[in-house]
RNA sequence: GGCCCUAUGGUCGAGAGGUUUAAGACGCCGCCCUCUCAAGGCGGAGGCAGGGGUUCAAUUCCCCUUAGGGCUACCA
């Protein structure tokens, strides 16, 4: 058994009304890629069970959070091609969905845990829980607060009251308690109430901290499923003391381990690209960095490794989900983005190449149907050669640029071989004769003159490459021919010959 | 430092005590195809972190060590 509690918990979740599961970021910056993750391990649990997905924005976190950034993970999300069922913008029978619009929510239950002795006002200051934490490390204790204010008298509370400290509210810890749980992922985790010491639930300004408010949210809102990653593993004791004090019903927990980068350490900004947002603009396509996300953590039971969206829900369970941390692997990702590209309509690789041909200047802002329906028999050509969207740039110059530059000594050399020159004469004759050019006429073409010339094939193709590009490698020369259109071939061909 | 999680090739990972000669994929190497580069096809190298137990038998269960990660905030 890899779990001690078995399968059972899927037939016990399978017979109840609904799974609830929800995706709750803090706005707080780029859309990270391990938070499109742990979405996406959601959205796949309430797929796959018919159950709700919520989104609920964490934003207690006043000087982090932005508008900006929630609107970033909408986009991502809906890009990702991840819908909710419940949360933000479209509402729901459990909201508001944003903790800055639930604060008076909160503050019920923190009045409840003070009426009952579960939590106290707390008037210490930095400087005095800063000592407290270096000398307790100093002694090689876990730091935790040592409960200075946890029985103030009246007189002295009153005092602090007077010198206009501002309170925060701490949550009362029991002692000697064992805090056990059953994670999905992990099976039992156990800790010891000792080693967490009161910790803060309601700040100084009265904004609730993550591990209080994050509760009462999902108690609230009926979660029975909390997925998340493997940061907050030891933030659940606290909460699970919360969801005791306040008498609410516990859920599932299952802890998806973190995306590291190369180096084995937290997925960074010098890992490179890190947000979802970096991805879609190197142009990957969403549903394959969404089969590499799945792939990051969750093992399927066959050998199929691509996936669309539909066959992911079908297929994903949480009891395939790993333990351990996965490397974020770039290659991997380019590879089953390259099979999505290769599988893609040249509409779909134009989109995805678009803005890089802008940039590097090869297209301007408005295309005319002409010149789409051109570039789109671009794309077709160079498609099988990109990974990602932006890599176009290293394969079109030779449809864009008519003045032909040798890329190497070695391709300057193709043309000095003492069949080079018969080869073209004889190729624009039958290019000049040919009544239509398209990629079988070329071909015909270029066959002929193998045969009649009873030349090798690369005796014929490398000099009217290197003639009409200038390089040694690109797509196949029957599809660039046509591309190039016959006129500027000739065009380019008479004046790399005038070089020679 | 304390607490918690994790440990199968370079990477993702299958594996649930004998079915293993340890899947599969990416990457790497070679061959084939081929005008070239890719793609594709075929083949190859490469791994159970170390040490103790338990057992007739351990990659699989337990313990220790080591390594990595997370938490230890009036961040989430």
């Amino acid at each position: 058994m890899r779990y001690n509690y078995g399968k059972g918990w899927r037939l016990q979740y399978m017979t109840q009304d609904e799974i609830r599961v929800r995706f709750a970021p803090s706005p707080t910056g780029p859309f990270h890629i391990g938070g499109a993750r742990s979405a996406l391990f959601n959205w796949l649990l309430a797929r796959k069970m018919g159950g709700k997905l919520i989104l609920r924005i964490e934003d207690t976190d006043l000087e982090r959070s932005t508008k900006e950034s929630e609107e970033n993970i909408k986009e991502a999300l809906k890009w990702l091609g991840m819908t909710w069922d419940e949360g933000i913008d479209i509402g729901g029978e459990y909201g508001p969905y944003r903790q800055t619009e639930r604060l008076d929510i909160y503050q019920k239950y923190t009045e409840e845990l003070l009426a009952k002795g579960l939590a106290y006002h707390c008037y210490c200051t930095d400087e005095e829980l800063e000592k407290d934490r270096q000398q307790q490390m100093a002694n090689g204790e876990t730091p935790h607060y040592l409960g200075r204010c946890s029985h103030l008298t009246k007189e002295s509370e009153a005092k602090f009251i007077a010198e206009g400290r501002k309170p925060t509210v701490r949550f009362r810890v029991p002692p000697n308690q064992q805090i056990v749980f059953t994670d999905l992922v992990r099976g039992t985790v156990s800790f010891e109430s000792n080693g967490v010491g009161d910790f803060v639930i309601v700040k100084s300004d009265g904004i609730p901290v993550y591990n209080y408010a994050v509760v009462i949210d999902d108690a609230l809102m009926k979660m029975t499923h909390v997925i998340r990653a493997e940061e907050h593993l030891s933030n659940t004791p606290r909460q699970l003391l919360i969801y005791d004090a306040l008498g609410f019903k516990r859920p599932e927990f299952g802890h998806i381990s973190l995306i590291l980068g190369k180096d084995r350490t937290k997925m960074s900004k010098r890992h490179g690209a890190t947000s979802v947002q970096q991805y879609r603009d190197l142009g990957y396509l969403p549903e394959a960095l969404v089969n590499f996300l799945a792939l990051l953590g969750w093992s399927p039971v066959g050998e199929q490794e691509i996936f669309s969206l539909e066959e992911l829900i079908q297929a994903f369970s949480m009891d395939r989900v790993a333990k351990n941390p996965a490397v974020f692997d770039v290659d991997k990702l380019n590879y089953i983005n390259a099979t999505y590209i290769k599988q893609a309509s040249p509409e779909c690789v134009l989109e995805l190449a678009l803005p890089h041909l802008q940039a590097a200047g090869y297209v301007d802002g408005t295309l005319t149907a002409e010149k789409r329906a051109w570039l789109m028999e671009v794309m077709t050509a160079v498609k099988e050669h990109l990974s990602y969207g932006a890599q176009v740039v290293d394969h079109v110059d030779i449809f864009f640029n008519e003045d032909v530059q040798f890329e190497s000594e070695e391709a300057a050399e193709v043309l000095r071989d003492e069949d080079a020159s018969q080869v073209i004469e004889v190729f624009k004759e039958k290019m000049a004769a040919l009544e239509t050019v398209d990629a079988a006429s070329v071909k015909k073409v270029l066959k002929s003159i193998v045969k009649e010339l009873k030349l090798g094939g690369k005796k014929v193709y490398m000099p009217l490459r290197v003639a009409m590009t200038g390089k040694m490698h690109g797509p196949d020369l029957d599809h660039i021919i046509p591309i190039i259109g016959r006129e500027k071939v000739m065009a380019r061909i008479n004046a790399t010959m005038a070089k020679m």
